[in-house]
RNA sequence: CGGGAUGUGGCUCAACUUGGUAGAGCACCUGUUUUGGGUACAGGGGGUUGCAGGUUCAAAUCCUGUCAUCCCGACCA
């Protein structure tokens, strides 16, 4: 039965809604897609339902393709599983917690590591019964601090979550390469412009993690990507290290006095005034090292201090930060910090004092001292000579200091070169879609999912987790496919392949395309028909502009010479064909 | 959690500055009209103005508090 506009539960709003603000938002609402039931929350309507199924068969296509088994798990969740691993307080207030009314602490599930492991470990206990894929589509449910945009970041969402288990690492790579393989199909087959970045694997321990990106200026990642085809996270950028100079020849070290220097733009303005340079340029802030005091806060609570040096045009990038210091928190040092360590010289702080290293695990501080990857030997800076109102100029690396360790913190910036020299680096934003990831044995070992090899000995199994924002990716097609009158869905996702308007009074009309509705559907496609009668014509063409099917048929006063009009949404062309050729034409 | 904005029929907004019977468009109902680009006309139903308290003869409007929502940032396996 062909959907008719007639009696379908929809209503399509005229003016755009004021809760939305990014257009792909206001346009499922106004085309009568979704409806917001609380602030990140989304009732799904008819044609909504439809759009979201279309994704929905399309990654469970490519996940059977690929061997993966489809399960079911609950979202109403027991407290344990997430205790075993930590996450019932790892995860914070973003965990929705309830109780049941024994009192027994339940959550809903943000995501099912914990699940899908403990269920492996149920059923399976044998390196025969490995390796093993199961995927589930299933609500997820986290409370965010700031849903957004509609679809874009719900508090409960759709996720397709694949888990696979092996036996050992090559195994893995297998599995993984296998879901990464579908993943590519999937957005090839509904047609989303996507690149597979790496993403920094951080704490879980994995060994190879990308993120797949829609490019798309509402998106909420920040990435990278060179025109020779490199594409990273912020946080997986390598900066590429210059080559380091030859140390014999280089001007010694001078301190100066600096007063009133508190800031890089301070004392390049005071070093420009005062003191000339050899070569008769500018100093610039590229040319200062800025020491910046961090506090990480271990697993187990345990504070300590280190000082990163960087070149004092950069910034340090906080999510590089946490991720470099990974699984240690990160924050600026505080005024207490600074009160327990009085030889920081808060705005004066260096490696150096008096020719003795004061940074550093062998300085006189005992603090760790990291250094960013462009300070190489024989690279000369202005720094801070540890002193109040000094600064030491030309304090030559590998000379005058050294450091225990690089820490590759700085903010990327646009121009920066890719770390495979593929070229300049562009900054672009980008919506996760999917993420694959090689999780390895955290929750594995974590839950005690163990099988015997074939020497009978126990083996901790090996995971990869695998998701695809099922939800996400309708706000993500609806993003990409509009134009100022609607949506224009792709096929794959279209809520329907055809959708014939019915324009005119009279009931020949109105049966012509009745028929054709069911010649449409004998051939096997799906319709949506205007039927309204009392409705008029421009109303039904702007609906029919709005909802977005990208095959329209209009049936009307081109019967008379037994024609009818085919409209192509995307495109805007229309064109006259017989009647009894339309299905013909669009199959 | 920090910053900004907004709460008035189902939706989009006006009235608030300067207190005095709550209004328009869209949507909905009835009738006539119109049928290849949101027809036109007439009539109609629907709002204790987020909530609580205060000032006042009188509060959508002024004051205090509170709740909620949206946007920016922080956060986001």
């Amino acid at each position: 039965m062909p959907i008719r506009l007639s009696s379908l539960f929809l209503r399509t709003l005229r003016e755009d809604p004021a809760e939305a603000e990014v257009e792909s938002h206001k346009l499922l609402l106004r085309a009568g897609y979704i409806r917001r039931a609380a602030p990140g929350v989304y009732t799904w309507l008819p044609l909504g339902l439809l759009v979201k199924a279309k994704v929905e068969a399309v990654v469970r296509e490519e996940m059977n393709r690929a061997g993966a088994q489809e399960v079911f798990f609950p979202a109403l969740l027991p407290r344990e599983p997430f205790e075993a691993t930590g996450r019932w307080t790892e995860y914070g207030d973003n965990l929705f917690r309830l109780q049941d009314r024994k009192k027994a602490d339940y959550l809903l599930a943000p995501t099912h590591e914990e699940m899908f492991t403990l269920l492996v470990k149920d059923l399976y206990s044998s390196y025969k019964d490995l390796p093993v894929c199961l995927y589930q589509i299933q609500n997820k449910y986290r409370d965010e601090a700031r849903p957004r945009a509609g679809l874009l970041r719900g508090r409960e969402f759709v996720m397709k979550d694949a888990y696979s288990f092996d036996i050992d690492d090559a195994g893995l790579e297998k599995s993984y390469q296998s879901q990464r393989d579908a993943y590519e199909r999937i957005f090839t087959r509904l047609g989303v412009d996507y690149v597979i970045v790496k993403a920094d694997a951080g704490a879980m321990g994995g060994s190879a993690s990308e993120e797949f990106l829609s490019p798309s200026p509402i998106g909420e990642d920040t990435f990278v990507r060179s025109p020779g085809g490199y594409a990273a996270n912020v946080e997986a950028v390598k900066t590429v290290a210059p080559a380091g100079i030859a140390i014999e020849g280089l001007p010694a070290a001078v301190v100066h006095p600096s007063p009133n220097t508190p800031t890089i733009a301070t004392l390049v303005d005071l070093a420009n005034a005062n003191v000339k340079r050899a070569d008769g340029r500018e100093w610039t802030a590229a040319d200062t090292l800025k020491n910046v005091v961090l506090a990480l806060t271990s697993p187990e609570g345990k504070r300590s201090l280190v000082v990163v040096g960087l070149p004092g045009d950069r910034e340090v990038d906080a999510k590089r930060a946490e991720a470099a210091f990974s699984p240690n928190e990160v924050e600026p040092a505080t005024e207490e910090d600074f009160e327990r360590n009085p030889e920081l010289v808060k705005g004066y702080i260096g490696p150096v004092k008096n020719g003795s290293a004061v940074l550093g695990l062998e300085g006189s501080s005992k603090i760790r001292y990291l250094l960013d990857p462009r300070v190489v030997d024989g690279t000369a800076w202005i720094t801070g000579a540890n002193e109040a109102e000094k600064h030491v100029f030309d304090l030559v690396k590998g000379r005058d200091f050294g450091a225990d360790g690089i820490a590759d913190i700085a903010e990327v910036r646009a121009g920066d070169p890719a770390p495979d020299g593929s070229g300049p680096l562009e900054l672009a934003r980008g919506i996760e879609i999917g993420h694959v990831f090689q999780l390895g044995r955290k929750y594995a070992e974590a839950l005690g999912l163990q099988v015997l090899d074939e020497n009978g000995k126990l083996v901790t199994v090996t995971m990869g987790s695998y998701g695809v924002g099922v939800t996400r990716m309708v706000a993500v097609l609806a993003e990409a496919n509009r134009d100022d009158k609607g949506l224009i869905w792709p096929e794959a996702a279209s809520p329907a392949d055809v959708y014939i308007v019915a324009a005119g009074k009279d009931d020949h009309v109105y049966e012509a395309a009745e028929k054709l509705a069911a010649e449409f559907e004998a051939a096997g496609k799906t319709v949506m028909l205007d039927d309204r009668q009392k409705v008029s014509p421009g109303v039904k063409f702007s609906d029919a502009e709005l909802i977005g099917v990208p095959h329209v048929v209009i049936c009307g006063k081109g019967l008379e010479n037994g024609e009818v009009d085919l409209w192509n949404r995307r495109s805007g062309e229309r064109r006259s064909v017989a009647l009894n050729s339309a299905v013909a034409e669009l199959i």
